[in-house]
DNA sequence: TCAAAAACAGTAATGATTACTATTTCTGAA
DNA sequence: TTCAGAAATAGTAATCATTACTGTTTTTGA
């Protein structure tokens, strides 16, 4: 018996599927409370992490030191706004390829290389219309 | 009169000069201790921004939670070990154009990307031949 | 030499995340 | 259906990296 159901977890996963912002633990945890008033967030946190785990949600790291959450699990890369600090969906294939290259230009490296994470900056649109005014 | 001269900032540079395993701010902040025994933590952060701000050093993130320091500014990519969690130089070049591919294979973002952030995760040579045993 | 700006040491505060514990919920077998 | 043990929960405390604060010391240009 490794795995129980558990309502607060299909309800996290809920939500994090109509999403497509990528949302911290505690932006999940305050959208939740609303259809269950006293969830705790370590729950949040413990949900999201073991989603991660088993690989139905992906966990992204993106440097502003505060863990965001993706239900979308399909390979694809993200731009984070240096100014507003959203994280946006890119479409670009094309880069599948870049662990492969690595591994052949590092032909003296003894480790082996698995994966790689990448995500891009910048200001997104948004932002820049701001800066217009 | 923006910035003075600071012996212990000198010494923090110089320590991470000496290094090519990309320290934390803690570890930093023990081996400099050695040749400055009172120094503080905080001073040893408020530098490592300070010069990560200039230019003159780099900060590292990669995933773990905790941010590295690398004196060497140069373009290049880290290999980061699941298992010990050391983080090495990686030699290889071919990628400086993944910013560029992304941008043109996105003709719908409207943002502005600037640059982006990789690291390659896997399991260093070290540990490879540990698990061996 | 000296005064203002900058930096410091030491400590407190912050903020995200994890750990702990007593209670509640699941679930498979009787 | 019942029920016992495992898993999960709510609520709270603890952790850990980093930043903020404050009174003192250093640096530097006039």
């Amino acid at each position: 018996m490794a795995l129980k159901y558990s309502r607060q977890r299909q309800v996290i996963k809920d939500f994090l599927m109509t999403r497509k912002d990528h949302p911290t633990a505690d932006v999940v945890y305050m959208n939740v409370r609303h259809e269950y008033p006293n969830i705790s967030l370590g729950t949040v946190y413990r949900n999201l992490s073991l989603l991660a785990d088993l690989g139905e949600i992906k966990r992204l790291r993106v440097g502003d030191g505060v863990d965001h959450f993706d239900a979308d699990t399909s390979d694809h890369y993200h731009f984070v706004c240096t100014e507003c600090g959203s994280v946006i969906d890119l479409m670009s294939d094309g880069l599948e390829r870049i662990t492969e290259t690595v591994e052949a230009a590092n032909t003296g490296f003894d480790g082996e290389i698995i994966g790689h994470v990448t995500y891009f900056y910048g200001v997104c649109g948004d932002c820049r219309k701001k800066t217009l005014s």
